[in-house]
DNA sequence: AGCGGAACCTGTCGGC
DNA sequence: TGCCGACAGGTTCCGC
């Protein structure tokens, strides 16, 4: 599900929310499934603490605390926090309340339960977070890194892009929609792409994270906002999950094929290999 | 370096 | 109706 849009969506509502709420109790109904085990240890180093703070970096929501460290979330394939009022049970798929001062919820759900929550004192010391690679929103992301970065390796174009050590947050869905966008072949060689090529990536890339944003991100099945309303990109999607329909440029049919042991969808006219 | 495969876990959908 | 396999937006291992 969550790509940098949907992950950007949560962290600027939460962002709208949770700073200078505290926390009062966590409560967590699977420990091993969200990697804080052992759970009582995770609970006291948020105990008490004060959201000052929630942002992006990749796929990662970041929660700044006062007066120390930082909550670490992935929602992965399933994962979702919502605000909600008091509630007197969880929902089976809940995997932690955060209990805060004005006697609301913060809710880690996840159904899959591939989602993870860390607590670190530095950003730094994150194993994950130091491994990340540009942000395709950030400044230093331009024609001239592309072009540099991409001349570097050999791997197939829509793998580059979703490697997180190369770009940090596209993932499947935004991918595949901005190789149609920019023309490109998901198979084509990195290296391969000429100054104008790179361009036309980097408008792409850039052109769709931020009408995504604007549209609140995509919602396939699962993603839903902080208030559990969807996102509307998936209204625009040219390409993903159009399989056998007609391109909506050339009205050739749109394929599927086998990557990285996923479907990519793209249209063999447009991005000729 | 970079690929394929498997693993993590649960639910849904299509085919027979 | 019911069972079974394939598949799902992500990441991280391991072996080659």
């Amino acid at each position: 599900m969550p790509e940098l849009p949907e992950v950007e969506t949560i962290a600027r509502e939460l962002n709208e929310v949770l700073p200078g709420r505290s926390i009062r109790e966590v409560r967590i109904f699977r420990a091993d499934a969200l990697g804080v085990v052992p759970a009582e240890a995770f609970r006291g180093s948020l105990l008490g603490q004060c959201f000052t703070r929630v942002r992006r970096r990749g796929k990662y929501l970041l929660f700044h605390l006062h007066p120390r460290g930082f909550l670490v979330g992935h929602l992965r394939m399933t994962g979702k926090f919502i605000l909600s009022p008091r509630l007197a049970r969880p929902h089976p798929h809940h995997r932690a309340w955060f209990e805060l001062d004005d006697d609301t919820l913060l809710i880690f759900q996840d159904l899959r339960c591939f989602g993870t929550l860390t607590v670190v004192e530095r950003l730094s010391r994150h194993p994950s977070l130091r491994l990340l690679g540009m942000d395709p929103l950030s400044r230093g992301f331009t024609v001239d890194w592309l072009e540099r970065a991409a001349g570097e390796s050999r791997m197939p174009l829509k793998n580059w892009l979703m490697d997180q050590s190369k770009l940090a947050g596209l993932g499947n869905i935004y991918a595949a929609e901005i190789l149609f966008a920019a023309g490109l072949s998901p198979f084509r060689s990195t290296n391969a792409m000429t100054r104008a090529e790179a361009t036309r990536l980097h408008q792409a890339t850039r052109r769709l994270l931020r009408q995504a944003i604007k549209m609140r991100g995509t919602t396939i099945s699962d993603f839903r906002r902080v208030d559990d309303k969807t996102g509307e990109f998936q209204n625009f999607l040219r390409v993903y999950g159009k399989e056998g329909l007609p391109c909506p440029a050339c009205r050739s049919p749109i394929a599927r094929a086998r990557q990285q042991q996923r479907s990519t969808f793209y249209c063999p006219t447009c991005q000729p290999s």
